[in-house]
RNA sequence: GGCUCCGUAGCUCAGCUGGAUAGAGCAUCCGCCUUCUAAGCGGACGGUCACAGGUUCGAAUCCUGUCGGAGUCGCCA
């Protein structure tokens, strides 16, 4: 008989399901996942107690029906029926190898592709004008990264969008106070008709230093806040000073913000920003008009986009959804009207099928507003747009993570402590003492860079966790450099193979060892498949952990070069390889790249 | 007050479309470097899955309630 292709998992599937339906059960009661202990087989089903309730019949009798139909095919060793119904499958040696051989020959190392390809934005990392990154950036850069990623891998067309902060009322805000600290540049003449000067009047560490001032300032003052407004609108008019001036705030800020997420390893295919569709927004506003759904309120224009009324604090009612804020009565475009702007071009020039924006999880009622009123006016489907939120890093005593002088942290300086964390640690290790300075320092960035990436991707995204210095600096245990600890392993046997002449071969699982390392190099597409339909990288960094640890036993307990046998030599070297080949998707997957040595 | 999320080992977190004895890492303790990198491997210790009911053959997982924590509730983004 003919073995089947593919992964282990949906080959025991297949068997089963038809099984099911054969006794007038559903297909799906066959799926079958890793059994939960090595003496309950390869596979476990649970299928047949679901069969069970249905049929009003003994699970025991269904499971030993499926079971007497399953016994005897092709790449099944036995299957056992336990307790009140399980199916313990065992597999046969030749399917394993089968498997081991298949995944060693695949480009993509067990992984599939998607069966339709859609296009998609995924909106993530959120910049802002004046503002550097601090630690709180780094989720929505490295989870929107790594989805980006994901995403492609598995064969979508995928842009990547910084959606640069650039403009809105902190711009606004930025200019007006800048008039009164320099009231007499020539941005602020309304005479003045020359070009202005080429050279930015701020540098970023002026812009920084501006904006928290002022943004503290215009809550408390309201004198403040209108000069704030209407230099915003004014911009938004096209007043050429105030324009020139903004140019250059933008510009001061994108290239300090590139250098920082170079050092992340980031890129964006699309950087643009809010005001890169401020010239869509009237028309926009004019076809909201046009489809009878914005309504003027309180002096300003807005779509409403609530299903219902629900009590508010003052004892009255308001919606349960906020409406989406248009226009404000000020008549400045709102952080939402430039969102609804986006969708409109992202679809319009782009294509989108699909948007995936990875934002901070408090801004979850604002995505809401936004997606509502784009599919209230017929732009992109609610189902098409997607809220990818993320909780927040607190300190340990639970609020917002501050350091000891009660400061944010700087992305940058937190890249620099790992960094140097990981430079000490190479030299205290001694390994890469023989090496070149500069690659000394770049196997330290590596390493760093993996303790940061990892140290947040192994998280489920939804829920805040306690930023914990010591831990993004430990590089012990379930850490980034634990990964790349097993890449370099497998790179050093393979060096050395090489010297000595030691040709890969085909993989013959027979140690317990090799078998654990087949079963989670298996689990990979079932990993990466529901690292993609959650939208949450940690379940594709946990299977890249469990990968790395299956190896480093394999390692411990099968002795690849030194292995006496030609056979089981060049059976391991090749199980080796394909360990490295899939480590290093996965890990590239979650934006970490791997040294030849560390 | 409305809505959303969370409460699992001393600490940080997985597991949540119901399945066998609830898993990792850190910390603590015990083994393992004359053999491919010990940033490693193996083992021990550690849990009334906040609490109380309910559904079920079976609940950390689903439902209801209570307590505790976080976030959010239109003119900043």
């Amino acid at each position: 008989m003919q073995l089947q292709q593919g992964q282990l998992a949906k080959i025991i599937g297949l068997s089963l399901g038809n099984a099911f339906v054969a006794i007038g059960l559903p297909y799906e009661l066959g799926q079958s996942g890793r059994a939960t202990k090595r003496e309950f087989g390869d596979f476990q089903c649970n299928g047949a107690m679901a069969g069970g309730k249905t049929l009003g019949k003994n699970p025991r009798e269904i499971a030993t029906q499926i079971a007497a139909m399953i016994a005897g095919q092709a790449g099944i060793e036995k299957i056992e029926v336990a307790g009140p119904g399980f199916l313990n499958i065992f597999l046969e040696p030749t399917l394993l190898n089968n498997r081991a051989n298949e995944i060693l020959d695949d480009d993509r190392a067990g992984a599939e592709i998607v069966p339709v390809p859609r296009k998609i934005i995924v909106d993530y990392a959120g910049p802002n004008v004046a503002k550097s990154m601090h630690v709180g950036h780094l989720r929505a850069t490295i989870i929107g990264d790594s989805l980006k990623r994901i995403f492609r891998f598995r064969g979508d067309e995928v842009l990547g969008d910084a959606h640069f902060g650039d403009w809105g009322f902190q711009m606004g805000l930025l200019i007006a106070s800048l008039a009164q600290e320099q009231p007499d540049l020539p941005y602020f003449d309304e005479n003045h008709t020359d070009a202005y000067p080429e050279i930015s009047p701020v540098t970023l560490a002026d812009l920084e230093r501006i904006y928290p001032q002022a943004a503290a300032k215009v809550k408390v003052d309201e004198n403040y806040r209108d000069k704030a407004r209407k230099a915003t609108a004014e911009l938004q008019a096209g007043r050429a000073g105030y324009r020139a001036l903004w140019a250059h705030f933008v510009t001061v800020s994108r290239e300090a913000l590139k250098r920082e997420f170079a050092a992340l390893g980031v890129e964006f295919d699309l950087w643009l920003g809010e005001s890169d569709v401020d010239h869509l927004i009237a028309d926009m506003v004019e076809d909201l008009a046009k489809k009878g759904i914005l309504v003027d309120d309180q002096g300003a224009k807005v779509v409403f986009v609530h299903d219902k009324m629900v009590p508010a604090k003052d004892g009255g009612e308001r919606p349960n959804v906020p409406p989406l804020l248009v226009i404000s009565s000020e008549g400045s475009a709102m952080y939402g009207t430039t969102d609804l702007a986006t969708i409109l071009d992202r679809k319009n020039r782009f294509q989108a099928e699909l948007v995936l924006y990875c934002v901070d999880q408090r801004q979850s009622e604002h995505f809401e507003t936004v997606f509502r009123a784009s599919d209230k006016a017929g732009y992109l489907r609610r189902d098409q747009l997607e809220h990818i939120g993320f909780g927040t890093m607190n300190g340990k005593d639970g609020k917002p993570f501050k350091t000891r002088e009660g400061g944010v942290l700087k992305l940058h300086d937190l890249i620099t402590m790992v960094r140097t964390k990981a430079a000490d640690k190479l030299q205290e290790a001694g390994v890469a003492k023989d090496l070149p300075a500069e690659e000394r320092a770049q196997i330290g960035d590596m390493v760093g860079i993996a303790a940061l990436k990892f140290a947040d991707l192994q998280n489920f995204r939804g829920t805040s966790y306690v930023f914990d210095l010591d831990k993004f600096l430990s590089f012990e245990g379930k850490t980034g450099p634990y990964l790349l600890y097993a890449c370099v392993r497998i790179k050093a046997i393979l060096r050395k193979a090489a010297e000595q002449g030691v040709i890969a071969g085909e993989i013959m699982i027979a140690e317990e060892a090799e078998r654990e390392l087949l079963l989670t190099l298996d689990g990979f597409e079932l990993a990466l498949s529901g690292a993609y339909e959650k939208r949450s990288p940690h379940i594709l960094a946990d299977h890249a952990y469990n990968l790395a640890g299956a190896f480093s036993a394999f390692y411990a307990n099968c002795p690849i070069l030194a292995a006496s046998d030609g056979a089981v030599r060049a059976s391991r070297l090749a199980l080796a390889s394909a360990t490295l080949k899939q480590l290093e998707i996965a890990l590239d997957l979650l934006g970490i790249q791997a040294p030849e040595r560390m």
